[in-house]
DNA sequence: CGGAATCCTATTCGATACTG
DNA sequence: CAGTATCGAATAGGATTCCG
């Protein structure tokens, strides 16, 4: 019988899911979910991510082959992201995801509130 | 059905999903929903993962509420981890994310090849 | 056993300036 | 417009030591 070696995270794993949830990630995917973007309007999607990190989360997310970055040989210039195929597989574990956050938002503020009290009344 | 329902992932969102999708927390939880686990097995369990890292891990979990700590006091004392019904509630999304990246996992890195090779041959 | 404390390094980050 | 380059600050992360 297997008694635990049902679903173990490997590396592989880790990594690949570090490269796709990390902290803006998500905000540049559900944006490119809903329509094809242009680098400035990301970050007015996205208004608290800097420049360059808004980049090299694109950047990341291109390698992985979830968005594609097409440029458009105007003047001045105009890139456009958009989701690939690959990427819109992630919509449903993304929506999931967000639904999850969202229903027990309140639950984990209560959780942290009572956390800190114990952690101030010295535990 | 939400037509264009705007799944806008605010400061808050980000933030809660920061603290239960980060590094370790994925492998940590996975392993507590199989069944309860002291501070030394969790590291067997992860054996990436250093005694710091996993410390700060449970303790960010702990306040959000998904796992809690009881402290058995033998000699020398014994401390369990659990999942708490909340963090119950992470066993969909989780395994969801999962099956995304393991389904995926070859995709990505063929993915990962030809930017790689664009990369070098300078776009 | 289950950490806390300390030290130190490495990576990340924001801010700023510049460019095709 | 869509970046690149750079620098210093902040933060994360590893290794080690020690303690109840």
């Amino acid at each position: 019988m297997d008694t635990d070696a049902e679903l173990r995270i490997d590396a592989p794993h880790r990594e690949l899911l570090d490269q796709i949830l990390d902290k803006w990630s998500l905000s540049v995917l559900n944006e490119l979910c809903e329509r094809p973007c242009r680098f400035n309007e990301l970050r007015r999607a996205v208004p608290q991510v800097t420049q360059k990190s808004l980049t090299s989360t694109l950047r990341r997310l291109e390698r992985n082959g979830v968005i594609e970055r097409e440029v458009v040989s105007t003047r001045p210039v105009a890139v456009r992201y958009r989701i690939t195929p690959l990427g819109k597989t992630l919509r449903h574990p993304i929506d999931v995801l967000l639904a999850w956050a969202t229903q027990n938002m309140s639950a984990i503020a209560a959780a942290r509130e009572a956390f800190d009290v114990r952690e101030e009344a010295g535990r």
